[in-house]
Formats: C-alpha cells, sequence, structure tokens
DNA sequence: GAAGTAGGTCAAGATGGTTGACTCAAAGCG
DNA sequence: CGCTTTGAGTCAACCATCTTGACCTACTTC
C-alpha cells in the first residue's frame, strides 16, 4: 500500500506537470495570436534573445528541429522586421540571427508572461521553496541534452 | 542589478521548464510511435486510467479540445481494444470510457516511463526538496482551471 | 580542384488541432 | 404529449507544425 500511495503521488507529479506546462504556453500563445503569430515563432525569438547572433544551425540544434520546419516562421520574422540575419564575417556560409528593437519588444512580452507567472507562484511560497523547486527543475532540464 | 540578476534567474525558470517538459514527453512518445499512435492517445488513456468510466464530453474539458478532435484517437484506442466506450446505465446519450487490460497495460508503460524519470531526478535530492517542488508544481498546476 | 559544411528550397505527407454545420437519440420539461 | 436541450457522431474545409528526402548554391577547407 505504501508503494501504491507513492505511485499515485508520482503520476500526480506528472499530471501536474502537464498541467502547469498546458496553462504556462496558454499565456504567449494569445499575444502571438493577436500577431497571427504561433509558438514556434516564440521559442525563435527566445533563444535569439538569450544568445544573440545565433548561427541558425545551432538553433535548429537547440530546438532539435529541422531546417525545413524553421524556414517558415524565421522568415516571418525578418519580414517582421523582428530578426535580423547577416552573414558572419568570418565564414560568410554562417548566417547569425539577432533581434530587432521590436522582436526584442515582443519577447520580453511573450517571456515576460510567463515570467510573471512564475512570480505569482513563487509569492506563495517562501525563497527556499523557490530554491528547491529551481534545483529539480533544472536537473529534469538537464536529462535533455543525453536522450 | 539585483532586478536583472533577477530577471535572468527566472528567465532561465521558464527554459528549464521548457527543456524539461520536451524531455519529459519524448520518452513516451517513443513507445507510442512503435506502436503507430501519438501524443492524443497517451492524454486519452492517461485520463480514463484516471478517472475511469469518464464521460466523452469531461473527457473534452479536461484536455480543453473539441469533440472532432478527440475522435479520431479515440477510435483508434476502441479499435485496438485498448478502450471501452458504453452508454450510461441512467443517460443513454452519455458514453463512458474505460481502459481495457491491455490498454490499462499500454498506460502504465507510457506513463511509468514518466514516473521513472521523475524517480531518477528525486533521487538525487532529499525528500524535503522533493515535498517543495511538488507544492510548486501544483500551484503552477491549478491556474489552469482559471485561464 | 575536390570534398565538406551552412543554408535554402521544393515536394509530399503525418499529426493534431480548428470552425461550422448538420444529424440523431435520449432526456427534461411545460 | 410535444418541444427543447443535451451528448455525441460526422462531414468538410482548413491551418500550424513538423517530418523525410532530394537537390541546389555558396563558401570554406584541405
Amino acid at each position: 500500500m505504501v508503494d501504491s500511495k507513492r505511485q499515485r503521488e508520482l503520476r500526480q507529479d506528472v499530471e501536474a506537470l502537464y498541467f502547469g506546462y498546458r496553462t504556462f504556453t496558454s499565456l504567449p500563445d494569445r499575444i502571438l495570436a493577436e500577431r497571427g503569430l504561433g509558438r514556434a515563432h516564440h521559442r525563435i525569438l527566445y533563444f535569439v534573445q538569450r544568445e544573440p547572433g545565433i548561427a541558425i544551425g545551432d538553433l535548429l540544434s537547440l530546438l532539435k528541429v529541422t531546417k525545413q520546419a524553421i524556414h517558415r516562421p524565421l522568415k516571418d520574422l525578418e519580414k517582421l522586421g523582428l530578426l535580423t540575419l547577416a552573414p558572419d564575417a568570418q565564414d560568410k556560409r554562417i548566417r547569425r540571427i539577432t533581434t530587432s528593437a521590436d522582436g526584442a519588444l515582443l519577447e520580453a512580452q511573450l517571456t515576460g508572461a510567463q515570467v510573471r507567472m512564475l512570480e505569482s507562484v513563487f509569492a506563495d511560497f517562501d525563497a527556499e521553496t523557490e530554491t528547491r523547486w529551481r534545483a529539480v527543475m533544472r536537473r529534469l532540464a538537464e536529462d535533455n541534452q543525453e536522450g
């Protein structure tokens, strides 16, 4: 019985991760929809903002998608003037991506919505709890590199 | 500076949630792919297992999708003998879903993979950390009911 | 000069959703 | 009893995102 109680607890964790993530992504989705954009655009904006001048190939590796998949959203963002693509000074095959002022603004709005949601959750707990949650989440994210 | 450090920390949390969730779902995805099934099938199996005899309409509300979206995966699962649909004894309009033995087995395999991943992560932390992580995750999942 | 690398593009297809309209059977109600 | 509502199924058209596979160009490297 102890074991099945433990299993139930873990299943509830799986569920919390599912529901939590769903709300978490639905926030920026609404903002994106107003502009006719989707999640794919947010992911690109986020990683470009995190790593300005990132090469297209590195972006593909990070997102674990094919170049065909990134093509359309990337072009959309460029056309909207939210991103700039420019060849690397040394290796001209490589195209480096940076956000424009507008792009940075939108990215801040999108990720900001998620950050504010986290802040609101953390407000219900003490600093120690937040630190421990963060440690577990990072450990969970680490596994990513392997599989 | 203190504030921007805080913002960087929170952005990293957003990222950890993204990466963590991605690995988390990629596990069952592989098992599903072997059977020619997708995530939609897992979600149905999970919630039917959690709430045996759940009505189709309630499943739709939980998953926040339309009946047209659930239709195909539901029929797939029925054809494969993983689910059983039967009219409610009182209200014959309502169709109640239950998992078959095979369906329960597959569900256990799928969610079990996720549970084992969580166990492996928790193994790196003490019980207190796990409890606190769980509390934050549940709070995050709660927000779901609103938006 | 040949081979390898970064990236772009065309094509076809899978998945997983959407909106909208319509049907049917059963239930609820005046 | 008849009308309305409700739960569900289905057809159609459409959209977003992603895939595999093939092929091309420009540039770098050896």
